[in-house]
DNA sequence: CGCGAACTTGAGGCGTGTCAACCCCTGTGG
DNA sequence: CCACAGGGGTTGACACGCCTCAAGTTCGCG
């Protein structure tokens, strides 16, 4: 394959520091001070690793050894069932954790999807857990990072089981620009990285009515559409739409 | 309020021991040694309390400093948006953990409430936390528990997203068939603790619709439905609505 | 005995899925 | 350089699954 070709620039054994890396904030070692970080990198051995837009990072059924961190790009993950049915159970960015799915079984359980050229940061898992028997707070962290996913995964929840198709558009929408803001990109510009198809999938509902609501919206005067980019220029207003104003 | 009567059969300070417990093997301790299970015995301060039909285990912003293991009983545990909308997002039966939702921010995010009289085991979490440090296998144990509950709601996040009703219940059903069996009861013979409201609550759909499908399911033969009393006379047709077979 | 909660059943309407046509953009190969 | 194919997106017409509303039943309990 072609990839092959671009092998040197994998920099798949490049050496990471959580205490330079400017997510450091947004990721795993949150809170850790200064020391302890210092601490982490000399002892956890994390290698960073390049995946091609539209390329797997692990894919389910594949032995878990490994958490990953968004360093830089965009990912989904999708469970599959039996019979062909795909949901996308997440979209993922920077400092945010992949691969906990693998914990509980030894296996991945889900597919992990680059949706732009990425960089993750591999973590051993058995490294990070002897590491956080002489680190207690990378400890608390991780337990936090999977409390915080099982709660979000709960909002999702909420989502999918009592909201209407515009309802979910707009807590899609406002999620993604809370996360933007987070990393210090605009709040009300917005680049989608994903597909109608694939905002339908996480959504649970088609991919013409992911279409219409969005077009929906910008007759409401709520956002601007263009293809992949968003302006939104009335959060207020989505999240009225969100609270369910109007029904 | 009456329950005071009660206190003392409550044994809010009975001495839990793991190592005799007959769900040992469904719940947090799985796979530990006997004599890493008496370590636990001793070093985990573990009480039990009871939680009558209707109580709260906890709710919704209160503080968090303990999981809990379901001894005897049944759970729902609901999470509810600021409009009043609610959403079951899961029922919990013996062996399974309450409270791993309170982790990440340091207060429990949705409200637990027994569906039956039950008795739960109350861990500390800062105590469980330092002794995984001593006993690696629970620390390992933990991580499994909050992985597979990571997986288990994209589960569900498949079903809300892409099942129709007839498929959701038949799935529903399924795992409530397969958790009993697990523990010991008839497959074939499940007592729903849940009215027809939680269940759909849980499964995204009226209760009426989980009425009808209930109905729909025993006109097919796949069951005999009597109040809360289901006995499953075709386990393999109902996976094949679940698989979608016929659609 | 009567009340209310839980459940069932029916009728009708609404939200959204399905199917199809069409447009735009990009990449490819003649 | 243009023709063409293909993927992604939009829009419309229609169908259908499920929600809503309402009435009726059963059961447990005061």
């Amino acid at each position: 394959m072609d990839e092959e070709i671009f092998r040197p620039l994998h920099m798949g054994h490049c050496k990471v520091a959580c205490s330079t890396c400017n997510l450091r904030e947004l990721c795993l070692p949150v809170g850790l001070t200064q020391h302890e970080l210092e601490y982490v990198d000399k002892r956890m051995v994390a290698t960073r690793r390049k995946v091609l837009r539209g390329q797997t990072l692990y894919r389910s059924g594949d032995a878990f050894d490994s958490v990953f961190a968004v360093w830089t790009g965009f990912f989904k993950t999708c469970l599959s069932s039996s019979d062909g049915r795909e949901q996308v159970t997440g979209f993922q960015m920077g400092g945010e954790l992949l691969g906990l799915d693998g914990i509980g079984t030894g296996r991945h359980e889900v597919d992990a999807v680059a949706l732009e050229d990425s960089q993750v940061c591999v973590i051993r898992f058995a490294d990070l857990q002897s590491l956080s028997h002489e680190v207690p707070t990378l400890q608390i962290q991780l337990h936090r990072v999977m409390s915080r996913e099982i709660v979000r995964n709960q909002g999702v929840m909420l989502m999918l089981g009592s909201m209407f198709a515009e309802q979910r558009l707009a807590a899609f929408l406002l999620n993604l620009s809370f996360r933007m803001k987070a990393r210090g990109f605009s709040a009300s510009s917005v680049s989608l990285r994903m597909s109608r198809e694939e905002i339908g999938s996480f959504l649970g509902m088609a991919l013409e009515t992911v279409s219409r609501t969005f077009t929906k919206f910008q007759d409401l005067g709520l956002l601007f559409v263009h293809k992949r980019d968003i302006r939104i220029t009335d959060p207020v207003g989505l999240q009225h739409v969100l609270d369910g104003d109007g029904h």
